[in-house]
DNA sequence: CTGAAAGCGCTAACAT
DNA sequence: ATGTTAGCGCTTTCAG
């Protein structure tokens, strides 16, 4: 039963280190600096006493001088999305690498919540990785004044940014139900703040004027399974024959919600999903979405980040792209021209047990 | 086109603001001192002058003279698994109510990732939560010595705990079983580094002994949607009636596994899991599975966490335990008698849109 | 390569 | 209630 009442015991100092190895403080500061540049045998005769003292660099004491803490944030919009956990493990891996700390704040798609948390943690690190950031471009760029931010999934001028390529992946989608018969597409909105939203729905707006394919849009709505099957109530009076999900959350909610009114997926309706998180694989049925490298975004981001801190001058031209792919199951199918009827013969049915197709 | 090559501008120190004010730099510290137990005049002064200065306290050197830095450090076992959304959220709404900041940290399921995080971190962190935590108890106790510590999901002597019902989940799932004519389960064993399953399977083993139920383990499988269709390979050999897995994700693998196999779930096996995660009402059949409160361990272990930090002296007595509740879906049915062929008429059948029915 | 001295920004005794 | 004086543990000039 320890006693917290008082600080947590004394650790040893680089004094107790000095005056053990016989040597002045700032030598065996130096044997502990970054990089460590010494290699002298004093260095190593510290470095083994130090370790016998079980002496470890006091990173906030160096972070006072040096103004480096060797943290960084990562912000995500929703910790309840399972998008970000790809996300966050490539961010962190790359991180870890550098010996850097990841700070992760969930901003819970709060645009006021994400503000303050961004204040309060800002001056303890070295940069910070907005994905998918629901605040204001010019809060963004504020904060990009103070310290090196990367955003991802947005676009914004004058401030490193990674993003996927929405256009062809919203292309890829259209594409193919437009191979499947459909001539008109409903895109489902999610959060107006979400730029993803924006840019998915002017792609599509583009890619339907290419393709000519009709196009609408309902919402927004919340981008979770609760907010697909509120857009699903809205279908009934409005019905479609082809959805274009903002992602995955609202389209299996789709799936669930249309399902139980009684309209058959994708017999009646194909649903096309964003960002192939894992349920997309488990739901009936399995959902065709446009997959993103989740990973790769966010080890591509946190790489930027970190050579930016370095000093490096942060690459503001055009943001990078990381490429998508359309990922096909079993949530599209050719058109059905007489609703409520059997199926003409010859046309596709729902497969059962085809694996999932990978395509582009 | 920011330049971050030399550190990031300069803010307003407590000088610039006690120059500005005309008061001694102390008489700023006051004024900014927590719990602000100042309210004279001049405090007030010295804040509006601080403001129209865009001073803020810096916290790393705040941190440096009083060795409370106000963050935590919460340690989950893996980011990829739902389960620890809710409990972030939980853990990361109690810290904020308290201004603290919380340092999400993910071992990825490793011991060696967990142990040098914790290490790391330890030295910037006020206390930590350490959820579903794999390293060895006496690693915990160790850290426990240098700082706060509180363990979620793990009862360790001498260390605060906050625990689930798992016993009451377990029997509830088992009667749960019996009642549908199950006299036998076989319970599919997640990571032996984990706590919950060593205590799980210990109380399907004590249940069983009192309702006269037999069980068996296989396993130790991942705990993750693929262990969960290794788990039904090997289920082909050893062919079960009634399952009880680890978690929820393992659950699904094995629905997924089985029915791919042409095993009907639930007509040939019933299936529960543990967790009640959201994919958990997705997947086809919908899964009868053991909650918890998920919001209430993060909140729950943060706030006992707080206390300690504020000088509370650690309840180390019986661990905390939360309730738990059996979530009855579609993954559950009576026990076919006759394996292959039709069922029996009057028994139930595999409800289609039937709510989700929730006990206990 | 090493040591001496100064200070990062703040807080915590002491005084007044 | 305010000011004065020392540091917290480390890095960083600047000399030697």
């Amino acid at each position: 039963m320890p006693d917290h009442t008082r600080p947590p015991d004394k650790r040893a100092t680089i004094y107790d280190v000095a005056a053990e190895a016989d040597v002045s403080p700032s030598t065996v500061s130096r044997a502990f600096s970054r990089p460590s540049r010494v290699n002298s045998e004093t260095a190593e005769r510290i470095r083994r006493v130090a370790e016998r003292l079980g002496y470890r660099t006091n990173p906030l004491a160096r972070a006072l001088t040096t103004s480096r803490t060797h943290m960084i944030a990562l912000v995500i919009a929703d910790i309840t999305n399972p998008v970000y956990a790809e996300i966050v493990r490539g961010a962190q891996a790359t991180a870890m690498n550098d010996e850097y700390t990841t700070l992760l704040i969930d901003a819970q798609e709060s645009d006021r919540l994400e503000r303050t948390a961004i204040e309060r943690t800002m001056p303890t690190v070295d940069g910070i990785v907005l994905a998918s950031s629901r605040i204001s471009d010019s809060a963004i760029r504020m904060f990009a004044k103070q310290r090196p931010v990367v955003v991802l999934n947005r676009a914004i001028a004058d401030v490193p940014c990674v993003v996927t390529d929405n256009p062809r992946g919203v292309r890829r989608a259209a594409e193919h139900l437009g191979e499947l018969g459909h001539d008109h597409i409903t895109y489902v909105a999610g959060p107006q703040a979400s730029w993803p939203n924006g840019i998915r729905w002017r792609s599509l707006l583009e890619a339907g004027m290419e393709l000519e394919i009709k196009v609408r849009q309902i919402g927004p709505f919340s981008p979770t399974i609760e907010g697909g099957e509120r857009a699903a109530e809205e279908l009934r009076s409005r019905p479609a024959t082809a959805v274009l999900a903002f992602n995955d959350q609202m389209a299996i909610g789709l799936i669930r919600g249309l399902t139980r009114m009684g309209v058959d997926v994708p017999g009646d309706v194909s649903i096309v999903g964003f960002d192939n998180i894992l349920a997309a694989d488990i739901v009936t049925p399995g959902l065709t979405t446009v997959a993103a490298p989740l990973y790769a975004e966010g080890s591509a981001a946190t790489r930027h980040l970190l050579s930016m801190i370095e000093g490096a001058p942060g690459h503001t031209g055009r943001p990078m792209v990381l490429p998508v792919r359309l990922v096909v199951r079993h949530s599209t199918a050719v058109r059905n021209l007489r609703p409520g009827r059997a199926r003409p013969p010859g046309v596709r049915q729902r497969p059962t047990t085809t694996p999932a197709v990978h395509l582009s």
